[in-house]
DNA sequence: GTCTATATTCCGATAGAC
DNA sequence: GTCTATCGGAATATAGAC
């Protein structure tokens, strides 16, 4: 917390980071920033002129963190089955130490989707359509079953992310401990690739 | 806005419904919801004591619209295969219809998962074990795949809703007019069911 | 750069007339 | 039941000393 080789601003980027993913914008309270980070309030608008502009500095740190993240393996050449897997495997495995980050950016993204646009468009789209082509390709060469890149996509994110977002739900209904539903989380780290991969083989 | 079939109670609900489900508990500002119910700021006190009670009204509505729609097809006495079918399209149906329903209530249950427990426990807890059963059955003797039903179940849910909480990246990530992302929702409706039912088909 | 003290704004809630 | 006017507290932001 006031460990001396951080910097005053680093110390205030995480503290502020910790908070707004924790409570977002509105909910979040510059004084909890302030207190996490061992200073006070005066200081926090000394470093970053207002909440908002704080706050815009958070969400593009985790955009910056998420994004080149996502584009490490899609644009590798491997086989399409092990890039699944890959993609699969890391993706959860970041979520799993980021349990914060998807609701954080799902937030984010509703909220204010133009911010998205620009990074999204510049940085990963080529990626995703190299990753849509082989898709395709696939497909064209009958090696998988007819499906939609576009349609394929959306089932990895989602089998990916949401069971994090709905982590609460999914305890309850299943009756699982904390500790329980982590494990269930390791499971899928190989087996949704696999579930997967049963779909679309020929 | 000023029907006046509506009673006030009415205008109240369906415009704090509006504005919590779009901004959030700490993001919503009683003006708005006054402004769009078409009275003022001291009639939402005099109906509900409190934005925080508001609040909780609008919570109990929306689980008590959702629950029961997600029990009618789980304990039907339906094909396991076509059970899914089901699920699939009527869920997706609807999530399309409250396209602010989900993000509210993933919200919602994260930051009061007590909440959820109750009514999940009491309710659709029952209705759940029935399908995971069912599945479990359908394992033991051999007709799908082997599978948990509690992956099998996240992986439904998943594919359900995550595409309506990812939208805005979805549409820019894979280019689509809003006319066109609806259409792909359209094409979900059934093709999420087959893609599950190749997973595990034996 | 960092603090204390204070100004300012916003918003939920209440008082009281009609 | 419905309104206008206002209170009181909370939270962001600033002033100014050190």
């Amino acid at each position: 917390m006031d460990d001396p080789k951080r910097s005053t601003e680093e110390l205030i980027l995480e503290a502020a980071q910790a908070v707004f993913l924790e409570k977002g914008l509105a909910g979040a309270r510059m004084q909890e920033i302030a207190d996490r980070a061992g200073i006070n309030k005066a200081l926090l608008h000394y470093y970053f002129r207002s909440k908002d502009k704080l706050f815009e500095m958070i969400v593009s740190q985790a955009i910056g963190t998420i994004l080149p993240r996502m584009l490490a393996v899609l644009d590798t050449d491997l086989d399409l089955f092990e890039k699944i897997r890959r993609l699969v495997n890391e993706y959860i495995a970041f979520v799993s130490r980021n349990s914060f980050m998807p609701l954080f950016i799902v937030n984010e993204v509703n909220r204010n989707p133009q911010f998205f646009f620009k990074s999204l468009v510049q940085q990963e789209r080529p990626h995703l359509d190299t990753f849509r082509r082989q898709v395709d390709e696939a497909v064209a060469q009958g090696r998988i079953r007819p499906v939609s890149s576009a349609q394929l996509l959306m089932n990895l994110m989602s089998m990916v992310i949401f069971p994090f977002l709905g982590k609460p739900v999914f305890q309850v209904a299943l009756g699982l401990s904390a500790e329980e539903f982590q494990l269930e989380m390791e499971r899928r780290r190989t087996e949704v690739a696999e579930f997967i991969i049963r779909a679309i083989r020929v």
